[in-house]
RNA sequence: GCUAGCGUAGCUCAAUUGGCAGAGCAAUGGUUUUGUAAACCAUAGGUUGUGGGUUCAAUUCCCUCCGCUAGCUCCA
């Protein structure tokens, strides 16, 4: 005897084996044919699979209007796509097809390599399967049983995921529609009928079982949904989402450019994407001096032994540019011993190998210099003797990060506990050699400029400090009207190598940031373990942008080990006249100019509020006959502090008004015979249109206390009408 | 870094099976002196990313390198 539970609150009584979809032909044909999926005691299974034969279950029938069904049906959606991979491709290996946002994925090995090109044929072959509503049909084994089944079919993958990854269950599920059969914990939706409007969007690279070292296959990227109008306003979502794109916009209004010569993922900042940047950083400047932070200067450089000390060098070796050697060989020596600390060279031919540079193989005035190398007696003396040498050479590295600089400013006087907090701020530019396959716009550069600061303070500060740390940067995105964004709790991957310090020390710092974080009611706070950066655990400020995109911002970081004896071994003297190690909190509430200005070109689609617009307000002549009119004017309002600029071209006004909207300049003052004989102006606002005419000092105050204000009159969710059609422009 | 794709004028894009490289916008010169989203005429602009190969002939086919795009891996 089972108990069914409905929503509804019905309880029916079945003595029988039963499915969710004879439980929904019970209550009607119509309901049975539109049940896609049920959800039996809060999970979701297929609306053919059997309900326990007896107990007490709730039941939910899951239709195309229940978002759970959507998942369920592009589940299917990538098992038909593999079907139809594999009836017009031979040899094909599956590996693993799951949802993701708006769609589905599935991987392959094939043998040739499938293109964009194919996308028609396999879309073709797909809708034929999905024509012919075959039903999904389950079918359950043992591990033993299942193992066999794969191997038969081919299928390496899936024996090596059953032998591995499934090697704790005893059982199995399988999916059968037609000729096609996958390992699959399902659910699916009855029949391939249900399956509604798709399309193939793209195919990439992924590594089998995401790890670099594995096999590469090929990932075929869909979308699906029930509604074509669902999926038409999707792809319109992924257009608007490419026409606001930072990387457009930058380009078409002046604001950044990357030229190749200079090199990848190294922005140019052209003179309006500056001023933006510019006036972010006053806007932050004022406000840390305001808080209590004392501004500070470091190089672009610093010498290894102080990224060394700080663990950076060379356990991040891969991803820095090359160190600077003052001597010409370093760089060789440099990369010998590490091929040899690695294990490829052995002792006597890396001691060899040293002996060639240093006596017969380079010139002499390049050659490292070690007195007696050939009279020690062991390779491994050699090569310690070269090791000696190299640390003796003066080497930099292009700095990764500010953190050490701003620890030498700390240690260059004893420190006391009045002292503390010490807040040191600095926009700091570092440079870190990304992947050239992970360079993207101003978003993932090479070279960036952090909104910095170190908080050095008491243990018993942290929590006050943090907290303050965590309230600028709310400040800072409020201000900008970002206010849909969540915290992330980085925390240490227990099982990884990569942490310094002691458990015991890394435990205290979460615990304290969680203790801050939970106290402060912060948005969708989330904890994951492995986010933590070496050093310390993190909170990340994760913002979601107009349309709904994440991206990682601000940062605050707590860190008890560079401070450390092991470190740094910072001190100051306490109240008991006893030295005592500070705790520093590291903390950037943009992130990086680059990136939060990438962002926010896109937040705005390059309409920004007046207050960072780059041109502020075009003067425009309606006549050449009224130039000095003109002049006048956009004088006057340079000198009243506005970012202005004019335009006398011999061209209709309509043609100009049309550029700035096009450039999207936020005010036009459109002067012509009329205001020349008042002296009085025509304002128009880029979003309202023609304000009518007012005197000079009017249009001043009024777009003075915009900026004042730091008024945002616009999110567009559309476009912003680069290049767009004059419709698409209405707000 | 890996897989796939792309690279033509400042920008957006054309160029039949390999057969004289073109348009719009922008720029420059001129005419027009204009009232709230595009006046008109003319001119100039290119070693088709780079280097090599195949061919009578290469923007087109093949290879190298550089750069870009999507995804994967990475992100102190």
């Amino acid at each position: 005897m089972l108990k069914v539970s409905l929503p509804d609150g019905k309880v029916l009584e079945f003595d029988r084996r039963i499915r969710p979809i004879d439980i929904a032909m019970e209550i009607g044909p119509r309901l049975a044919k539109a049940t896609l999926a049920a959800q039996v005691d809060g999970q979701i299974v297929g609306a053919n699979a059997f309900l326990p034969d007896e107990g007490e279950v709730a039941l939910r029938l899951i239709t195309a209007r229940d978002p759970e069904a959507l998942n369920v049906m592009r589940h299917s959606c990538a098992h038909v796509m593999a079907r139809a991979v594999m009836r017009l491709h031979k040899g094909i290996q599956l590996a693993f097809g799951p949802t993701v946002e708006n769609g589905f994925y599935y991987d392959f090995q094939t043998e040739k390599p499938l293109s964009e090109e194919d996308f028609p044929q396999i879309e073709a072959e797909m809708a034929k399967i999905v024509k012919e509503d075959e039903p999904f049909e389950r079918i359950e084994m043992d591990r033993i049983e299942a193992l066999q089944f794969v191997k038969d079919l081919g299928q390496g993958f899936k024996v090596e995921h059953i032998e591995t990854g499934l090697a704790e269950h005893g059982h199995v599920s399988f999916y059968r529609q037609g000729e096609f059969v996958d390992l699959c914990r399902g659910p699916h939706v009855p029949a391939a009928g249900a399956i509604g409007a798709f399309k193939l969007l793209s195919v990439a690279g992924a590594y089998w079982k995401g790890d670099a070292t594995r096999q590469q296959l090929q990932r075929l990227y869909g979308t699906a949904w029930f509604k074509k109008e669902d999926m038409e306003a999707y792809l319109t979502k992924i257009e608007e989402a490419k026409r606001r794109d930072h990387r457009v916009l930058g380009k078409q209004l002046e604001l950044f450019t990357i030229d190749p010569m200079v090199g990848s993922g190294l922005i140019l900042w052209l003179p309006k994407g500056a001023t933006i940047r510019r006036q972010l950083e006053n806007f932050l400047y004022a406000k840390l001096l305001d808080i209590g932070y004392q501004p500070v200067y470091t190089p672009h450089i610093g010498r290894i032994e102080l990224y060394q000390t700080s663990g950076h060098f060379p356990y991040y070796a891969e991803s820095q540019f090359p160190p600077l050697y003052s001597h010409p060989m370093g760089g060789v020596v440099q990369e010998l011993l590490q091929l040899w600390a690695k294990g490829e060279i052995d002792d006597d031919a890396m001691a060899a190998r040293l002996e060639g540079y240093m006596h017969t193989n380079v010139p002499a005035r390049i050659r490292p210099h070690v007195p007696n190398y050939e009279k020690l007696p062991s390779s491994r003396q050699k090569i310690a003797a070269m090791e000696t040498w190299l640390e003796k050479q003066e080497r930099y590295l292009v700095k990764p990060m500010n953190c050490p600089h701003h620890i030498k400013i700390y240690q260059s006087k004893p420190r006391s506990y009045r002292e503390l907090p010490l807040r040191l701020a600095e926009f700091g530019t570092v440079y870190r050699f990304e992947q050239s396959g992970e360079l993207n716009g101003m978003t993932r550069v090479r070279g960036f400029t952090q909104d910095d600061a170190h908080i050095f303070c008491t243990e018993e500060q942290v929590a006050g400090e943090f907290r303050g740390c965590i309230e600028m940067t709310q400040y800072v995105l409020k201000t900008l009207g970002l206010t849909d964004y969540r915290v992330r709790l980085g925390f240490r991957d227990p099982a990884s190598q990569k942490y310094v310090g002691s458990v015991e020390t890394w435990q205290r710092a979460e615990d304290a940031l969680e203790a801050v974080c939970r106290n402060m009611d912060l948005p969708n706070l989330t904890i994951e373990r492995g986010e933590a950066a070496f050093y310390g655990p993190k909170a990340d400020f994760v913002v979601a942008d107009c349309i709904g995109r994440e991206w990682q911002l601000g940062t605050v970081q707590l860190d008890y080990n560079l401070p450390s004896p092991q470190r740094f071994g910072l001190e100051y003297v306490g109240a008991d006249n006893h030295p005592h190690q500070p705790v520093m909190i590291h903390r950037a509430p943009f992130g990086s100019f680059e990136r939060f200005v990438g962002m926010l070109i896109e937040h705005f689609a390059g309409a920004f509020p007046l207050w960072l617009a780059p041109e502020q307000a075009r003067v425009m002549v309606v006549s050449q006959k009224v130039e000095d009119f003109g002049r006048q004017i956009e004088t006057r309002l340079r000198q009243a502090g506005f970012r202005v600029t004019g335009d006398y071209r011999a061209e209709k006004i309509g043609s100009k008004i049309r550029d700035a909207q096009l450039e999207l300049v936020p005010y036009m003052f459109v002067l012509g015979g009329r205001e020349a004989e008042t002296g009085q102006v025509a304002l128009r606002d880029r979003l309202e249109g023609d304000l009518g005419t007012m005197s000079l000092e009017d249009a001043i105050k009024r777009l003075q206390a915009e900026v004042e204000a730091r008024t945002i009159r616009q999110v567009v969710k559309g476009s912003a009408g680069i290049g767009g059609k004059k419709e698409e422009n209405a707000y």
